[in-house]
DNA sequence: AAGTATCGAATTTTT
DNA sequence: TTCGATACTT
């Protein structure tokens, strides 16, 4: 499959000539004329290299769509010939959309858009034997990944207690991310871990290989790989993408541009959109430096700046820029606005963390109501941005409490999660036998007696035949080595298997989705089996492992909501063809947007927020060592702080009309109280742009300047109020302001909520676990939980213990 | 082999 | 404080 006549049909471009067919004949360029000079030019200009710096919300997605379209439209290319970039399936997703919608019909044709490891995974696929892999190797996330290098680690007689594991999976990520095999690791580094890193990674790396699998860094390491040591491979791929394209480019890491240099090489039509101010991904191997250098990788590379802001205030941009401005290495970009002036950005400080939780949870109240001389803001209008994720716990404790309807985005992903991960791992060993790591994954669970004892003679009887631990569990059976009722259970196991793997092959498959890879198996006819869809046969495993049994007995606060999850896994199965083609797709495409019913607070992490934009932001915790953080600092110094000052900068100019950033003097961390000095880039703010609020409460609101000065003394009161004292009195004032002024909430609420529990009743909250009603105050509840001690809660989060599945 | 206790650690996480 | 992993107990 290396002829390219081949991979034009292959492709799909060439049954459906229609796009390219409709281009040509539209020959008006109307969409040039919705362009701004800048955007214009970034257009226009089509050969050669070009970086173009677009800044926060000045429409990089509207001009890099545009330019694809411009492409086709002025035949500069096909479609199967443009390749373009991204790094989120959700960025790719939206690309395509935006550039069907302007060609008046769905960009089907564009099989080269999608984000690296997307493309690199079809590039290996075909290429597989020249990294010693078969076409149909699987993806490994990181739970496999970890548990390999665990069992390596092991077997090196590491005390991983000193040497954890996963510390060297993120040394071995780095020297993927930067594009080094284990032979090219550099002296210098190969220190790492105990000294034994480079040979660990050496034996990783062959592992995979029996295995048949690949990490993530592998997509592209493979495929940088191949191109390296096959010119004739990558010329073809070198004249085959006539233009390039690729979006955040400020975030590629050494091996992605190290990729899109190889790609380039010939045709030199490369086009990278970035903005080195927004670069917060370093810890993750992404380097600014491949963005500044740009100039100088791709000689004579015109720069097009996008300076132009459609999305924030003036005053919001003045604070962002004069933050940014404290970064020593930028390629320079001031952004400007013909927008209305609007509000300052507002500055608070607060007592404790306690409280900026409520005043930030009464201030989306008044924002939501309009109150505060603005127009009213719909909760899904407003986020709050955090440095890090424990961070968001004191807001979700404050909205429960309060019943504000909220949602955090970005934690852990639907496919993500334990019961999720588990059920795949049953499906992966039904189409995939071999698939070692999810028989590990799975031989236990649902407990079947079979523990390390068990587990260790069944990779031993798989080792030493050469076969799958799937096998080697039968062979283990047959001669009588596994004992008890262990035994029982596995064989039931090891036919269950089989059996649902006989399944698999019924008559379903009707191939005529553009996208069909031969993966070289052969879809037999089975007979005798019964005809059930992939989605029955999920389903059917599921229940006849146990799996569903298992959470069903269990009795945690969250296991219905993990039946939930695997119900809604079934469903998932509906838009697939086939098992097979459901477990390629998830092992890339990660993210699941659970659409959710009725406005809502977004809270997320400031990383999560990038690329996202909010009428209304909240940026709390702005204090020295939580936002900079100190660890970042410490581990990274100046290059940390700058990367700390550009995640300020993200936040900021998340803010379309109103952006309110705070900071609390006390903070309890990890069970104890710390008081902290107000955030360096509390500092950096330009003090005509800002309106430095003080807060309601009678305490804590000494201080209001934003100077220097003014923080040292809110310093100096912390350290004298902080006794044990004084803060058992302010929790006892806190609470009493609680209850007292607030009574003004959602009616919708109200109605339906109050005389709905009695005092005693046992009811069952979706985080706090089952407990019992001990007190009652119109729609608050007060609620003594088994697990989580005694909370007040809002009606509408309650349910009577009766209605949850055991 | 499974349940319980104890100890230790706790940024950010596009694929 | 809470989670998780490990070690120890039954």
């Amino acid at each position: 499959m290396s002829s390219f006549d081949e991979m034009d049909a292959f492709e799909g471009a060439a049954q459906q000539p229609s796009l390219s067919a409709r281009a040509m004949a539209a020959r008006p360029m109307p969409y040039l004329d919705d362009l701004n000079p800048a955007q214009r030019e970034a257009v226009e200009m089509l050969d050669g290299p070009v970086l173009m710096l677009a800044g926060a919300g000045t429409g990089k997605t509207k001009a890099l769509t545009t330019r694809i379209v411009h492409l086709l439209n002025t035949h500069k290319a096909r479609p199967n010939e443009i390749l373009a970039v991204t790094f989120t399936n959700k960025a790719a997703r939206e690309m395509k959309n935006r550039v069907g919608r302007m060609l008046g019909q769905p960009a089907e044709g564009m099989p080269w858009l999608g984000t690296f490891h997307s493309i690199c995974v079809k590039l290996l696929r075909r290429h597989a034997e020249l990294a010693g892999l078969k076409s149909n190797f699987t993806i490994l996330d990181t739970d496999d990944q970890l548990r390999l290098i665990k069992q390596l680690v092991q077997a090196a007689g590491i005390d991983d207690k000193r040497w954890p594991a996963r510390l060297l999976l993120n040394v071995i990520d780095g020297w993927k991310n930067r594009a080094l095999t284990p032979g090219k690791v550099p002296a210098a580094d190969a220190g790492a871990y105990n000294n034994k890193g480079v040979e660990l990674y050496a034996q990783y790396q062959t592992r995979l290989k029996e295995l048949n699998a690949v990490d993530f860094g592998d997509l592209l390491l493979h495929v940088v790989t191949i191109f390296q040591a096959h010119p004739d491979v990558l010329e073809q791929y070198q004249r085959w993408f006539r233009y390039i394209m690729v979006d955040e480019y400020q975030d590629t890491n050494v091996a992605q541009y190290l990729w899109l240099r190889l790609l380039a090489g010939v045709h030199k039509n490369i086009c990278c959109v970035g903005d080195d101010d927004q670069s917060i991904y370093g810890w993750r191997g992404a380097e600014v430096g491949n963005i500044l250098r740009f100039e100088k990788d791709f000689p004579g590379a015109h720069v097009v700046r996008l300076e132009q802001n459609y999305r924030s205030t003036p005053h919001i941009l003045a604070a962002a820029s004069n933050v940014i401005r404290g970064n020593a290495d930028r390629l320079g970009k001031e952004l400007w606005t013909n927008a209305e002036e609007g509000e300052k950005v507002r500055l608070i400080g607060h007592w404790d963390g306690e409280e900026e939780a409520r005043w930030i949870g009464e201030e989306i109240d008044a924002v939501q109501g309009g109150t505060r001389g603005m127009r009213p803001f719909s909760l899904d209008d407003i986020a709050i941005l955090v440095r890090a994720s424990h961070q968001m716990r004191a807001f979700e404790d404050r909205f429960l409490t309060i019943g504000l309807p909220y949602k955090v985005i970005g934690g852990p992903r639907f496919y993500e999660r334990l019961e999720i991960r588990d059920a795949m791992a049953y499906f992966r060993l039904v189409t995939s036998p071999e698939d070692d790591l999810a028989f590990e994954r799975i031989v236990n669970t649902p407990k079947r007696g079979l523990g390390d004892k068990a587990q260790q003679t069944i990779q031993i009887a798989a080792r030493s035949s050469g076969v799958s631990l799937v096998e080697g569990a039968r062979i283990a059976l047959d001669q009588g080595l596994i004992k008890g009722k262990g035994a029982g259970a596995l064989r039931k196991l090891v036919e269950d298997l089989a059996r649902w793997r006989a399944m698999t092959r019924g008559p379903v498959v009707e191939a005529n989705d553009d996208e069909v890879i031969d993966d070289g198996g052969e879809p037999q006819l089975a007979f005798g089996q019964p005809e059930v869809s992939h989605i029955e046969l999920a389903q059917i495993i599921l229940d006849e492992s146990g799996y569903t049994t298992m959470w069903q007995n269990t009795k945690t606060p969250e296991a219905p909501g993990r039946l939930e999850n695997l119900k809604e896994l079934v469903n998932q199965l509906d838009n697939f063809e086939n098992l097979q083609g459901f477990l390629e797709h998830v092992s890339l495409v990660m993210d699941n947007e659970q659409e959710s019913d009725g406005a809502k607070v977004s809270i997320m992490t400031l990383h999560a927020a990038k690329g996202l934009e909010f009428p209304a932001v909240f940026l709390p915790g702005w204090e020295d060592g939580l936002f900079p953080s100190q660890r970042s600092m410490d581990e990274s110094g100046l290059k940390g702080l700058e990367e700390e000052r550009r995640l300020a900068y993200v936040g900021i100019t998340r803010a379309e009309e109103l952006c309110t950033i705070s900071f609390a003097a006390n903070r309890r961390v990890f069970g104890q109280w710390q008081n902290s000095m107000p955030s360096r880039f509390v500092d950096e703010l330009p003090e005509n742009h800002v309106d430095v609020l003080t807060p309601s409460g009678l305490y804590g609101g000494g201080a209001g300047g934003v100077s220097s000065q003014g923080i040292e003394t809110r310093a100096a009161e912390a350290n004298v109020y902080n006794s044990p004292g004084w803060k058992r009195l302010q929790a006892r004032q806190g609470q009493r302001g609680l209850s007292q002024p607030k009574e003004s909430r959602n009616t919708v609420i109200d109605l339906n909520a109050v005389s709905s529990f009695t005092l005693g009743e046992r009811v069952f909250h979706q985080k706090f676990g089952y407990g019992a009603v001990i007190g009652i105050e119109g729609d608050k509840l007060e609620i003594e939980f088994e697990k989580a001690g005694t909370k007040k809660v809002v009606a509408k989060f309650l349910s009577a213990s009766d209605d949850v599945p055991f």
